[in-house]
DNA sequence: GTCCAGGCATGCA
DNA sequence: TGCATGCATGGA
């Protein structure tokens, strides 16, 4: 990875395996948007970011190096080697032809937090429906960072709402989910941190306590929330794809599961 | 109008 | 343990 600063704008070159519209609009993050100039601009971390392919280089807009190098490189994961770990999933028959199709998937690294709430929204929902109600949310109690763009509020603001307001911006039957959540983590009753610190089944078991969490919402926010790259969220597409391994997963899914799991997602929402 | 979406808690066997 | 059922809501 080469870092080129380039007045406003940050360069990143040599960074392969990172399409765009495959990892930000993929259904594992709810807060970004295409733009007309096919750039995508979003908020995490705090942080708002425009960010843009040019050819083989990546371009971040209105951020700056402080933001970049503490946060962007870690969400994007940009130090990882996404093209070995391709090449080791394509001995999967399935994810050969898969990765050939939809090269570019990658596991962004998402805050806990906001990995955990948003997948409690999203069961039993369609991502666009996700992205309204999280949107709502944002602009309803998130810091507002101009020019209509809020941050994901924290559990201690979340903490101070009453069932009615997670109704309000349309969660639906998950309001109640979400009240407990937001007051046990804020309280330190629930601690996101020890649990990033846990054994993938430990973590789970954590997870899997919590009012709403299920098997499926604790693997999503395993895998994006808390970089546990084993983990193997099972949906109602994924279930489908499962068909086509009876004998369970291949060996070279092995310890990147998740990252396996993106991809068979994808193409079963194209091809199933 | 009906069906479905990155499911879960609950009750019952 | 496993299975049936109710659940909020917006888009197709």
């Amino acid at each position: 990875m080469k870092v080129i600063k380039e007045g406003k704008d940050i360069r990143v070159k040599g960074v392969e395996c990172l399409d765009l519209d495959l990892t930000l609009d993929c259904g594992q993050a709810f807060r970004w948007e295409k733009q007309e100039d096919g750039s995508y601009s979003g908020v995490a971390g705090g942080c708002f970011l425009n960010i843009k392919k040019d050819g083989g280089d990546l371009i971040f807009r209105d951020t700056n190096e402080e933001a970049f190098y503490s946060f962007w490189v870690n969400y994007f994961d940009l130090e990882k080697d996404y093209r070995a770990i391709c090449e080791t999933l394509k001995e999967d028959e399935l994810l050969s032809s898969t990765i050939d199709s939809y090269y570019g998937i990658r596991i962004l690294n998402q805050e806990s937090w906001e990995a955990l709430c948003s997948f409690v929204i999203s069961q039993q929902n369609n991502i666009k429906r996700i992205k309204l109600i999280i949107g709502r949310l944002c602009k309803a109690y998130g810091e507002d960072l101009g020019n209509g763009r809020y941050t994901f509020p924290s559990a201690e603001r979340l903490s101070k709402l009453e069932v009615s307001d997670f109704e309000a911006v349309g969660a639906g039957y998950r309001a109640k989910y979400l009240e407990r959540l937001s007051k046990d983590v804020a309280s330190g009753k629930i601690d996101l941190e020890k649990i990033k610190s846990l054994s993938l089944d430990e973590a789970r078991k954590a997870l899997l306590d919590i009012y709403g969490v299920g098997i499926k919402v604790a693997n999503c926010a395993l895998l994006f929330g808390f970089q546990f790259y084993s983990a193997f969220p099972v949906d109602v597409w994924m279930k489908r794809v499962m068909e086509y391994y009876p004998d369970g997963l291949p060996e070279c899914f092995n310890g990147i599961e998740g990252i396996a799991q993106q991809y068979l997602f994808h193409w079963a929402r194209n091809n199933l």
